[in-house]
DNA sequence: GTAGCTGCAAACGTTTTGCTGGTTG
DNA sequence: CAACCAGCAAAACGTTTGCAGCTAC
């Protein structure tokens, strides 16, 4: 599949930043760059992992005590509007997010014995995904896939 | 469809139903078997996919109108620590279960703005999971796989 | 100028907890 | 009979919403 390409969309254009991908989705949404929305992004992208809003919250607050909760959360669900952000949620009640900078997918070849992780994109799944998806007609956006068993080494033990 | 046996790990013994395996935890854990807890697995197994802990209190609670909310809360948080309830969560801040203890597997196919939900099971897939696991040594036991994107009713809107 | 944003605080729905009486082992 | 559990209701939790004033476009 050579280099990464969701679409032809992009053929001259160098690779977006996540700002220009906000402040297209912003145009295009009548919407507006605010000075907090611009620090909860720049807080937000330099997040390694995932983050709660809470966290996010603590964190740019820090940096403008004035800033309201209800405005992360709000941010936050524009972000993910956007696809700068995922959402990703382990068993726990909490909605967290993670940067999304839209390059590499991946999915995960796991072993249970040593956590031993292969990282893999398969091209048949992909497409059987997306039909997948038409079948029932979505649209989809992104998936996520993992896949948990021995590897060779454990399976010899 | 015969029996389902995950792997060749139990030679002699007898597989283990859902309800020996909570006995087998209550004995180890100084627990106590009730009959709310009784009920509450009989409802829980009966389920084909996920189930909120709201929506198996209303169906337990058809069947036994004094029970409390507050017991089957507690009482899944039970199954998923003895392995028999395998907690999931779509990214709509409501704890989900779904019953752990079959070889009947499904995935997911998620609306990110509706949270609609269609459980699917596609044998391209699953078949090409194996093949991937094979090529790269692994014996594949388990797996997730999560699509997202937008149902037919909010891809209109 | 106006649509859209902010911060605040109150409201919301889900989940947990404290308590008292009842049940299991 | 000693843990342990049940039901109830209230509290706690993360998140959303209504509103009045403010700001970006």
């Amino acid at each position: 599949m050579g280099t990464q390409n969701k679409s032809a969309t992009s053929q001259t254009k160098a690779a977006k930043t996540p700002f220009d991908v906000f402040a297209d989705y912003v145009a295009q949404n009548r919407l507006k760059v605010t000075p907090q929305r611009r620090l909860i992004l720049d807080t937000f992208l330099q997040e390694t992992g995932h983050v709660s809003a809470e966290e996010l919250y603590d964190k740019v607050k820090r940096l403008d005590p004035a800033i309201g909760q209800a405005t992360v959360y709000r941010t936050l669900k524009l972000f993910s509007g956007c696809g700068l952000a995922e959402a990703v949620s382990f068993a726990d009640g909490i909605a967290r997010y993670e940067p999304n900078f839209e390059a590499e997918h991946h999915d995960h070849l796991i072993c249970q014995a040593c956590g031993m992780t292969i990282e893999i994109v398969d091209p048949i799944i992909e497409k059987r995904q997306e039909e997948l998806a038409a079948k029932y007609g979505y649209t989809l956006a992104r998936h996520r896939m993992d896949l948990y068993g021995l590897c060779p080494e454990c399976r010899k033990a």
